[in-house]
DNA sequence: ACAGCATATAGGATCCAAAT
DNA sequence: ATTTGGATCCTATATGCTGT
């Protein structure tokens, strides 16, 4: 073993210093850092630059000074595999753990929350003035065989699927079996995965909450079968269907909208807030609706900004789905900017859920939501049935969910729910099977769809008639709601 | 509510090489 | 002959993100 006193790269050092000046004030990181920076060990056998155990016994025994008890931290923790190619650095001591009283691994805790950071940044695209350095994709790419396995299973699944005799969801059985999809799509691919990209390109590196985005949807990417085509499978209790594997499905709209382009995408506006404020019979719902300008009036109501509309939305979401009160409340805390995002987790005490419960239940539009899903709920719980839109009975051995905690009876409400929003969106896939040849679904999204128009139709017919079947049915039901094209 | 995918974490098992 | 440490698997679980 020979003492090395040599720098670490320039490079290295800048991002620090950089990224994380305050990590000096860190005891155990100015232990650490002052090792990685001015004293390395190299075993010329390997030609590996070691962490020599006594500093790790040092910064273990500050730890314990530092808050009394040992963490757990693995070498993977210690030193990510990012960190080790960017440095050359290679940690060979497990560290100490505590077994038969003796010291072993993975008791040390060493690297506070900025450097870990810090760490993940790539160290050859350093940050400059206008960007916050190119996030490191973190996981794997898939090697070729394993994108072949992934590949085979996906269609062999999507085979035995489609050579089922009992189908038991016609309009699932079309939207895989409309196999000028992957034609359409694989013509492009090049072109998609450029557009893709630079969609990408555009997302924030983090999200508001400092939570990795940008880094994470690329990689959601990257892990797309290769062709775009989606697989829709029926399952669980609702009338939705859900694409199988990874799929374009839960991709950021501007991701996914860059990819299918040029699919247009129509959307249900307010599809949820329409569907529950006729059919929970909520009469202030039902006025806003038919006004318009939902959402602002719904964030001036609850006093939440104008351009936190989502948090709003999400809301509304849950409460259809059936979330407790109690929940909600915390999430109407949350949508106020008064509560943590962990608050779901570390919840608040009694007196600050009643509180926001409060704040919801005297809330001219929710308020009533709420009490129209009471009313709901106990239609559902005492008649122990749900009926779909087609005014089909469904009993509680239908569903899976178990009773506890009325599990069971929510799930029924949520399948009323979404039942009433697949019998929207039907005619357009009636329409759909109809024009084939003319248009073509690329993509279903439960109350929204893309659609591709094979032919140059310069009046927009197709277009105007798939609307206006929708709209007229909402109409007929006594939905607020329309079909529109997202511009 | 439901679907999906990914990560972090911890413990176990196992092999190899070195130390005792 | 036995123990130990390191590396590398595997398995679960818990958690977090996306979308509607």
């Amino acid at each position: 073993m020979l003492y090395q006193p040599t720098l670490v790269t320039k490079d290295f050092y800048d991002i620090v210093k950089k990224t994380i000046p305050e990590a000096l004030a860190e005891p155990r990181f100015a232990c650490f850092l002052d090792y990685l920076l001015f004293s390395r060990f190299l075993d010329e056998d390997t030609n590996y630059r070691v962490c020599p155990e006594h500093l790790l016994a040092d910064m273990e025994d500050l730890s314990h000074k530092l808050d009394g008890k040992s963490r757990n931290y693995n070498r993977a923790t210690i030193f990510p595999k990012e960190f080790e190619e960017a440095t050359g650095l290679h940690l060979l001591s497990q560290g100490y753990r505590f077994k038969d009283g003796r010291a072993s691994a993975y008791e040390i805790e060493i690297i506070p929350e900025p450097l870990k950071n810090a760490l993940q940044l790539e160290l050859l695209h350093p940050p400059t003035d206008k960007s916050q350095g190119v996030y490191l994709e973190r996981g794997k790419p898939l090697s070729l065989s394993e994108r072949q396995d992934k590949k085979r299973t996906f269609i062999e699944r999507k085979e035995n699927y489609m050579s089922r005799t009992d189908v038991p969801r016609p309009d699932v059985f079309y939207l895989n079996a409309s196999s000028r999809t992957s034609t359409f799509l694989n013509r492009q691919h090049n072109a998609r995965q450029k557009a893709a990209e630079s969609a990408i390109e555009a997302l924030p590196i983090y999200d508001a909450d400092g939570k990795a985005k940008r880094g994470y949807v690329s990689q959601m990417l990257s892990y797309l079968p290769d062709t775009f085509e989606p697989f829709y499978e029926a399952k669980g209790d609702t009338h939705r269907i859900y694409t199988n594997g990874t799929s374009l499905q839960n991709l950021p709209s501007t991701v996914r909208k860059a990819i299918l382009a040029p699919s247009k995408n129509y959307d249900l506006k307010a599809a949820q807030l329409a569907i529950m404020a006729k059919h929970w019979e909520v009469s202030e719902l039902q006025a806003l609706l038919e006004n318009g300008e939902v959402w602002n009036t719904l964030c001036l109501s609850l006093g939440v900004p104008i351009g936190e509309k989502g948090k709003i939305k999400r809301l509304v979401y849950s409460t259809a789905f059936g979330m407790s009160p109690d929940n909600l409340a915390i999430l109407y805390g949350q949508a106020l900017g008064q509560l943590n995002s962990d608050a779901t987790k570390n919840r608040p005490d009694e007196k600050a859920r009643a509180h926001y419960l409060n704040l919801l239940e005297s809330n001219k539009y929710l308020g009533a939501l709420l009490q129209g899903r009471k009313r709901a709920a106990k239609r559902i719980s005492s008649t122990k049935t749900a009926r779909d839109a087609d005014g089909k009975e469904h009993k509680p051995r239908d569903f899976s969910k178990s009773m506890v905690g009325g599990g069971k009876y929510r799930s029924m409400l949520a399948f009323e729910m979404q039942s009433r929003e697949k019998w929207l969106m039907q005619p357009v896939i009636d329409f759909a099977q109809e024009n084939e040849g003319k248009m073509l679904i690329t993509l279903w999204l439960h109350d929204g769809v893309y659609i591709h128009f094979f032919k140059d139709d310069r009046s927009g017919k197709l277009e105007k008639e798939m609307i206006r079947r929708v709209n007229a049915r909402a109409e007929e039901a006594g939905y607020a709601t329309s079909l529109v094209l997202d511009a």
